[in-house]
DNA sequence: CGCATTATCCGGCAAGCGTTGGATTAACTG
DNA sequence: CAGTTAATCCAACGCTTGCCGGATAATGCG
């Protein structure tokens, strides 16, 4: 189970230029252990394997297990919430030029959503995990995850207030809408599926649903 | 952290009206312990206080590690398949009275099994633990889950054949609507917010979804 | 060069894990 | 009553876990 990718080095201080390179390598690795089979079903000596070093050299650069599992999750979130805002801004100023520009706005950045999604499942594992277990990510919760939610539905709220839509419980139909993508993502990684007819079938649901929610986009 | 319902026995064989008790206790306290926390951060030896039993006991009555998540698993699932099974019979009948009963009984069926659902949030957890890890859950998944949905999906599907429904994607849509209503139970548990509020805006939503979706009730 | 710093690995420790064998106690059975 | 069966606990085994001290090696600095 070692890793191609980077062979096991020997001791010794390394060149500056790969200086900080084995941590990157480390949180990759943990972060798709610990997203495909959680914290606790992860012990730091396969995480070390899949990064192709020692137990040693993973808490040295990442501290106690706990805080390895922190830096995943913070890298994860960090990189959901950057194209969260970068579709929001935009959307924001849709919502400026008219009700029908904000709607197809909120159309672009669900698509742009899901594309991302599609492309890191990690990120829906640990979404769930965090759902799953509370309490375990209280803190995690507040600096990561709830200002995500709070982007998504204030910009929902602000197409609302543009006048494009008509949708009165924002923070249930927000929940539903990313559950239901995550739902989507989950039954991709699932084996026996197909996932060509699986994505067409989706997003002509996700559309025909938002049609019927906020009406047709111009 | 010793279970109050079940104070510690002596050994000696019991009476036999209390024989099969203890099997449940174990498999009750196993059950909220692993939806909770996920079944790699419980020990048995946890399991066992929880019920107030012996860990050797937990071993006696449910044999290995797995084969008591096995348990647990079969007996959450076993209940939810009943009660999704009594309503659709019921709305099977209501399909061949005509398309209007068919989709009222829908929105019953729907309803029965949120409040199910928030009676045991348990069944929840598991289910998100299924789809975190489908390899883990392979077998359990072909035993239980998958008849569960394909019951729901050969429901919406009589329904549509009886001429209520226009739905062309019921796949999508049976496993968008059960995402949601699992993040309906999430949300209930989660600390802070207000249940009421959640509730009476979570039945509104779904409402007014299955309206658009397939048409207002009669 | 000589010295401090840094990154890495090796070995081991204490604690916890799932599991098992055997002893104990009491209800059944004939 | 004697013998069997069943349920429970205690103790311990072998293994793995997260973590840490110490040795090693190579860089950067003066």
């Amino acid at each position: 189970m070692a890793a191609v990718t980077m062979p096991r080095r020997r001791p010794g201080r390394p060149r500056r230029s790969e200086t900080r390179d084995t941590r990157e390598v480390v949180l990759t690795a943990a972060t798709a252990l610990f997203a495909a089979r959680g914290v606790d079903a992860v012990g730091l000596r396969e995480v070390a394997a899949a990064a192709g070093v020692d137990v040693a050299t993973v808490s040295h650069h990442t501290g106690t297990k706990a805080q390895l599992y922190d830096a995943c999750f913070a890298r994860v979130f960090a990189a959901e919430r950057a194209v969260l805002q970068a579709g929001a801004a935009r959307a924001r100023e849709a919502v400026d030029a008219g009700p029908q520009q904000a709607l197809r706005a909120l159309h672009d950045l669900l698509d742009e959503f899901v594309d991302f999604l599609e492309d890191r499942p990690e990120t829906t594992a640990l979404w769930l995990r965090r759902w799953l277990e509370p309490d375990r990510h209280a803190e995690l919760d507040q600096r990561y995850a709830t200002p995500l939610y709070d982007l998504v539905e204030e910009l929902l709220a602000a197409a609302a207030a543009g006048g494009a839509l008509v949708e009165p419980t924002p923070h249930v139909t927000v929940r539903s809408l990313v559950w239901a993508v995550h739902a989507h993502v989950v039954a991709l990684a699932t084996p026996g599926g197909s996932p060509a007819r699986e994505r067409r079938e989706f997003r002509a649901f996700l559309s025909r649903l938002l049609d019927a929610l906020y009406g047709p986009p111009a």
